[in-house]
Parts: C-alpha cells; structure tokens; sequence
DNA sequence: ATGCGCTCATGGATCATAGATAGTCCGGCG
DNA sequence: CGCCGGACTATCTATGATCCATGAGCGCAT
C-alpha cells in the first residue's frame, strides 16, 4: 500500500510519520526541506506539502520563516492524548457495538492473542492497534475514526520513546474482558472496561516514560 | 490576526477556510489551483499548501491528479460531529472547571447575552463559540482544544448552510443552566449539562437541516 | 556589547511533464 | 444508411523541478 502512493507528496509524507512514530526522527529534530527533498530525489515542493500534513497531525510544527521541528512531547501530553482516546474510543465502541460480529469477536481475540505473544514493541504495537480499529470500525463513522487513528499515533510515539529495546509482552485482560462483555451485550460494561483501559495508560505510563522522554528531548540537528 | 499571517499560504488557507465555512464555497465546489493562485496573484505552490491544510481540517478532499473539492456533508456527519463535541467538551470542561475563575464567569455570561442578542447566525455563532472556548480553555489542553476548535468549524458549516438568511436568536438556557452549575462547583451537572447541549444540536438540528443540505449539494462549476 | 555584513535555509515564482478528460473520428453492427 | 461503441488525439489541469528573493541566524569587527 505504501509501495507506490500515487504522489510523491503522500510517498514522503508516509515515510516521515513512520521515522517520527518510531523514534527514528527525535522530537525537536529539524526537517530541513532540500536536505530531505535530496534524500528522496525530489524537489522541495512535494516536501513542503508533506510538512504541511505532518504539521496537521500534530507530528511536526513550522515556525514561518525558522523551518519545520519534529513536535515534541511531555507527559502532560501523554495524558492528554490518553483521555481523548478514551472518550473517543468509549464513543465510537458504543456506536459500533449493535453492528458487532461473532466473527469480528473471533478476529480480535486472535489479534488479542497476537499482542500476547508479540516479541518486540513494533510487533506488539501493529497488534493492538489492530485490535482497536477492529472493533471500533463497525461505527461507521470516518471523522471519528480518522481523529482516533491520530491519537493512536501519538500513542505509539510514546511507546517507541519509552520502550526503545527491552520489552516484554504480558496478558491483556482489558482486552478480554472487553470481549467478554461484547458477547454477552453489555455495551455499556464494555464502553467502561475500553476507557478505563485506554485512561489508564495514560497514567501508568507517565511515571515509567519521563526519564527517556527527557533524553529523547534532546535536540537533534 | 488574520491581516499578515506572515505566510502566503497560512493567508490562502484561512481565506478559504472562510469561505467554506461561511458556505461561500459550497460542498462539492471545485477547488482549480491556478485559478486561486491567479486570484490571490500568487503561484499554485502555496495555494496547495492550504490544500494540504484544509484536507486535514476535513474542509476539503483531494483525489490524485484530479483536484480538490469542498467535502460535501450530510446529516449522518452532522450527528458525528455534535457526538464528538459532546464528548471532548465534557472532558474539556470537566478538565477546566478547576481553573474557572469568577471573571471568567462573568465573561462567559457576557457572552451568552452576546449571542442572545445577535441579529443574525454570524454573530451568534461568533458568540457561541466564544463561549465554548472560553469556558474551556483553561484546562490546559492545547491538543483537546484544537479538536475542539476543528469541530466546531464543521458545526458552523451545518449553521451557516441551514440557516442563510432568516434567523431569530432565542435565549440559551442551557448555556445559563452551565453557568449556574459551574458557579455551585456541580462540575458533574455542568459537564453533563454540556454534552446533552451539544449532542441535542446534533438530532435536532437533522430534521431541520436536510431539506436545504440537498440544496446546497449541488456541485457548483 | 552592538551593529554590520555574510551565509544559508525558507518561501515563492516560473517553467516542464504527466495524467485525466472530453471531443472526434473511424469501424462495426443493426 | 444511420447509429452506437471504442480508440485516438488534443486540451486542460495537477504535479513536480528548477530558479530567485527575502528573511533569519551567525560571526566578525568596531
């Protein structure tokens, strides 16, 4: 999918969110527009376009005139992102909820199951994410979606900052417990379960990041 | 503010992010480069920066090679609009009140009067939106608000496509109603107060909205 | 310390290319 | 003989490259 995006624009801008999500690109690391345009064999033109969506997803910020930073981020905005997924994760659950299949159950567990035997942070990362937009999808509403999948970028920034190496996956009994409640049709139980989940990482991983966020908030040319 | 925004481009989004919203540039409406370009005696490589912008503000959409055009809208987005507010302006709120200060109240008020008093859905919904934000700034949350802030263009959109010429303004007892509750320290009420305003926006406003939505659904040129 | 000038990156204009659309012409078929 | 379908071409528009100017940052000299 990523292979031939159709426009050099889009083709960049794919490339950059994957080194910022990442960590490849550090926060506060300065995207110079022709040292890039070089890199890709293209004009700074297609760059600039894709600094503009970079910026739009709250991935990069551009000062007029000063260039483009990679935008950096502090445990407040871990916090942040965390409570708006969980409003907006608990919302389009209850929305997708009725149009729920047993098949689509089958599909997340496995994906539950895949986030559990995950053996690195990117395989786990793929994992839950999928399981996320899995159950979220059937709500059949794109604006919303289109907003969780962002946050959920902004998710994995932190996880790639905070876990760089060492890493070990564990059970997920939100995850199942979530499921759980879906077979037995208490949306409400499992709106609960998905935001006290997705609320309390925020939380939880506040403490465990901030020492590397800080060595990773160091500039880089 | 928006006299020298410094950048050619940032001048060209807002503009046009104007004109969309005001319902000047309908749902539909052929956004031609050059054509811009020529208007605002620029080139079409900053006008694609503000395309790039308003793409991802979900004002407008582009197809490779074939343009951009003013996304079109119907009821079904409307209600996932005010959905959403509803939820992030609960948490927003409910992140705020702590910081909510007596003068605040009282501003706030001023603007509910504002609003009441209006003459016509510009100013109401100028109005309006200054009280939302103001009630909700103060939790800190530049992210949540930027949400917020995009939501609230696209409830505009729906204001200004429904309602073009004729128009009373009404008093906002909701809007009293959340000041009151705030006053008492009732963050719960207020919070709970707030999302039903917003949602009730969204069911209410459909039925009314459809006739003259299809209307406006007519691609222009 | 402050002001001047040098350098370099950004923002923008102009010029080239490629993809899409529409109009037309030709051939086949009724 | 006329009508329809498909392919080809011509034009128009979006995309991208190259070229230019203005503003920012930095060092040097006073």
């Amino acid at each position: 999918m990523s292979a031939s995006d159709e426009t050099l624009a889009k083709k960049i801008e794919t490339a950059l969110t994957g080194r910022i999500v990442s960590g490849r690109l550090q926060p506060g690391a300065r995207l110079r527009q022709d040292r890039i345009a070089e890199e890709f064999g293209a004009s700074h033109v297609p760059v600039r376009e894709a600094f503009r969506r970079l910026e739009a997803r709250g991935l990069a910020f551009s000062e007029p005139h000063k260039g483009v930073r990679v935008t950096s981020f502090d445990v407040a905005e871990l916090r942040e992102v965390a409570e708006m997924r969980a409003s907006l994760e608990a919302l389009a659950l209850r929305h997708a909820a009725p149009h729920v299949t047993a098949t689509l159950l089958r599909e997340a567990e496995r994906a539950t199951e895949r986030a559990e035997k995950a053996r690195d942070v990117g395989e786990w990362e793929e994992a839950n994410r999928a399981f996320h937009r899995m159950l979220l999808e059937p709500c059949g509403m794109p604006r919303l979606l289109a907003a969780i999948d962002d946050l959920h970028l902004a998710s994995a920034r932190f996880l790639f900052a905070a876990w760089r190496s060492d890493w070990e996956a564990r059970t997920d009994h939100d995850h199942r417990a979530i499921l759980a409640a879906l077979r037995r049709g208490q949306v409400d139980a499992a709106c609960d379960v998905l935001a006290r989940h997705v609320g309390w990482m925020g939380r939880r991983g506040g403490a465990r990041q901030s020492v590397e966020i800080e060595v990773a908030e160091k500039l880089l040319d």
